[in-house]
RNA sequence: CGGGGCGUGGCUCAGUCCGGUAGAGCGCUGCGUUCGGGUCGCAGAGGUCCCCGGUUCGAAUCCGGGCGCCCCGACCA
């Protein structure tokens, strides 16, 4: 990568942009542990933008948040059979603590299930005791072959809530309520529309009767699954006796949801947004909004200053998030490709011209085809405007995602070789009818390296459902969406 | 775990074939200069050449062994 001061083109390399790009930016860095990071403050302004985002979200709609241990005694995670079974691979695990081997040894969290459920069977006796809606903020360890900064790290930040209920359909209710609650902070936040559906047996989580999740197209046009949502049916709740009297006065088992998001959803942001220049971060989630850089000239050097920090404290009032950049040995230039690298959506400059003339120069870190980088405004006009056209900039931002992931998507796909074509061409999103049949699934991801990302919510299916199987010989029982996915 | 590649100042790398006392660009420090799209000049700091062993008068370079990392495939939020 180096110093060179240009970024990988993406149309040459994506991958390789990407890993310059989050480098670069000072969004992570690697640690000295194969497959884990630092999240620089760069980076990690962003996920707290989005921390606090979801906060609210989840807080709205009734849950709280609680910090259940890191450490997982080996024995619970065995106790769910498909759930060991899934994570048996990449679990790490302690055995000597105070200088001794354990006579347990105890699991990294890979996920929360076992160790929650076990003390909701505590805390619940009653149907008066639910729901439980409790939701974590925390790290966890999953030991991934292959990974990348943000989107596959062997530790990463995530949360993960954790229901019981007292009937199916009141968990599966929170299932759809939480995957429609990611999809709107995914659109509103985060500028990037995913698609939602139910996962095919093959992909859903371990342990779960049923998962849900968010799909988003990135710019190569392969998918990325920003979020998830289970329902767990009661196969925890049975296997850690999570039981209750109900109101009939009979034992039952509760039934569990469980649902999270993770730092990768920065990697997802920056593969949504991001261009040849560097970063483009959606103003509700930049840590600077705005950056002022003034002009440094000679003797009108005090002045310039001056003013910049009137402006920054006029922006601050108005909500915005601000800040000068006044080092002093780097020219102005030097100072632009610097932030845009770095996403900031809108830069201020401000000259000694500017002074003389009353005006800011304004420049948008993305401008509309043949519109001029730079728009000098009065001062007053473009401070007011600024949270506005923020506003507009992030509006901006979801409708060119929305347009590409549309753009790239194809229905109506009714053969094994209209599926290839379509991949070929540089399709994102593809849509089929599908027997149900899990070796056509496996056969697809053999053959073209697309996998059935979700068997989509209503409103993403087509008009008219497909009838028959991709695979041709078949009636179709679903329409699909499939995708090559990172 | 299979297949490929690579370990040399902070970063990217040249030097390795053909052994002779270690280089470039960028970055960094100081001073000056410049400042409206990656200023320029001068001076300077900085390296157990991944590790261990061998061959040799002499090893970054040759030989043997080890370790680590990256990329491609099988697993995954």
């Amino acid at each position: 990568m180096g110093n060179d001061k240009k970024l990988t083109l993406q149309s040459e390399d994506f991958s390789a942009w990407y890993n310059e790009v989050v480098q670069r930016a000072e969004l992570a860095d690697h640690s000295p542990v194969r497959g884990s990071m630092v999240i620089r403050p760069w980076g990690y302004g962003i996920w707290e933008h989005m921390q606090s985002a979801l906060d609210v979200m989840f807080k709205e709609t009734g849950h709280e948040n609680a910090y259940f241990p890191l450490l997982i005694p080996m024995s619970f995670i065995e106790r769910e059979k498909e759930h060991i079974e899934g994570f048996a691979p990449e679990l790490a695990v302690v055995t000597r603590a105070g200088g001794k081997e354990l006579e347990e040894p105890y699991v990294i969290r890979p996920t929360s299930e076992t160790i929650v459920y076990s003390m909701y069977a505590k805390w619940v006796q009653s149907y008066r005791d639910l729901p439980v809606l409790l939701n974590q903020w925390a790290n966890v360890i999953r030991w991934e072959m292959r990974t990348r900064l943000f989107l596959r790290t062997s530790e990463f930040l995530w949360q993960e809530g954790h229901t019981a209920h007292a009937t199916a359909e009141e968990a599966e209710e929170e299932t759809l309520l939480i995957l429609e609650l990611y999809r709107k902070f995914m659109d509103e936040w985060l500028a990037m529309p995913p698609i939602t559906g139910l996962k095919t047996d093959s992909e859903k989580f371990a342990g779960a009767v049923s998962s849900y999740s968010c799909e988003a197209l990135m710019k190569d046009r392969k998918a990325l699954q920003t979020g998830t949502s289970h329902f767990l049916g009661q196969n925890f709740s049975k296997q850690f006796e999570l039981t209750f009297q109900s109101e009939n006065g009979k034992e039952e088992y509760a039934w569990n949801t469980s649902w999270g998001v993770s730092t990768r959803l920065v990697g997802g942001v920056v593969m949504t947004h991001g261009d040849d220049n560097g970063l483009v971060i959606p103003p509700r989630l930049a840590p600077t909004q705005v950056v002022i850089i003034p002009i440094l000239a000679g003797e009108e050097t005090s002045e310039v200053l001056a003013k910049a920090d009137e402006v920054l404290d006029q922006l601050k009032n108005t909500g915005v998030r601000a800040r000068i950049d006044n080092r002093d040995h780097l020219s102005p230039g030097a100072k632009y490709f610097e932030w845009e690298r770095k996403g900031v959506p809108f830069r201020v400059e401000i000259g000694p011209r500017d002074l003389e003339k009353g005006q800011l120069a304004l420049v948008r870190r993305l401008t509309a085809e043949g519109e001029s980088r730079r728009a000098f405004v009065p001062e007053a006009e473009a401070i007011a405007k600024l949270p506005e056209k923020l506003e507009e900039f992030q509006d901006d931002l979801l409708e060119a995602a929305r347009v590409r992931r549309e753009d790239s998507t194809v229905r109506g796909v009714g053969s094994l070789g209209e599926l290839e074509e379509a991949f070929d061409s540089g399709a994102g999103f593809v849509y089929t009818g599908w027997s149900g049949d899990p070796a056509i699934e496996e056969m697809v991801k053999e053959r073209l390296k697309a996998t059935i990302r979700v068997l989509p919510s209503q409103e993403f299916r087509s008009v008219t459902a497909p009838s028959r199987c991709v695979s041709g010989d078949r009636e179709s029982v679903a329409e699909v969406v499939w995708a090559r996915a990172y």
